[in-house]
DNA sequence: AATATTATACGAAATAAATCGTAGATATTT
DNA sequence: AAATATCTACGATTTATTTCGTATAATATT
């Protein structure tokens, strides 16, 4: 039931949705600010990336002040969800547990962070006891 | 103590990597006609990525026989490592756990998978506990 | 041996993405 | 009000990636 079927942000397009999810709607000037933190872009870089970014419906603009506020029109999870798929697809041949095991087995996780990933295994757990796997199979 | 940058594969050569990685040393007929279970792709297209995938030293060839035979030159965990880096930092703002959730949390997860993780989460915990983390700061 | 099939090499077109320059409008400062 | 700064629009260039056509050589088939 998705109406428009959600346009893919390129690479640079994803900064700027960082921008946006993190800091609210902002100008071109302050998106283009946080870009050139990282890595120089010019200006009307980041305005024409913008632009088009409207255009693809990424983001929405306030133009009633000369100087306009875009700020995200897609969610951050879902855009992740998105890329994600895209990604567990393309390098992990579709498997998301292949990308799970490794996230995790190659970089410093805290205690913290491994409690954290527990309970959320226990309300998954919890979960499919609940509601038993659906049986759908591959096409 | 790496020796070269590790040359960044793009979408369609992971691809040719995926089906080079999974069936071993192959022909360019047979990585086309694997390529072309998913999608249309022309055969001198497959050739010309595996040509160039050589020039960038991602894949090696045994030319002995007039037929080449690719295979992959770089190992599978690693590049999908080096991938997943790029991916987290510029999805999820570089926060593995951010992903490891989403990961979990989205898809149907199987009682079998979910025992695996637990698994893991117990080794690094012993890992923790065995090898203090060591207090490298952000420069 | 002639014909058809299957290879590789390689230039180049097609496509996609990112970058920038310049023009012109509006606002701000002096 | 003139000069200066800041903004948007937008075409064009640059760079990266993908795709394919054609030439040519080697092999297989008839």
């Amino acid at each position: 039931m998705s109406k428009s079927p959600l346009p893919k942000p390129t690479e640079s397009e994803l900064e700027i949705l960082q921008v946006l999810w993190q800091h609210g709607p902002s100008t071109v000037r302050f998106v283009n600010d946080e870009l050139n933190r990282r890595r120089e872009v010019g200006y009307t870089t980041s305005l024409k990336l913008l632009q088009l970014m409207l255009d693809k419906g990424l983001v929405l603009r306030d133009d009633d002040s000369k100087t306009h506020v875009y700020r995200a029109a897609v969610r951050e999870e879902e855009t992740q969800g998105l890329l994600l798929d895209r990604f567990v697809d393309s390098t992990f041949g579709g498997s998301a547990m292949k990308l799970v095991m490794q996230a995790l087995g190659n970089r410093r996780t805290s205690r913290e962070e491994l409690a954290q990933i527990r309970r959320l295994l226990n309300d998954i757990e919890i979960q499919n006891d609940t509601t038993p796997p659906s049986t759908d199979e591959a096409p």
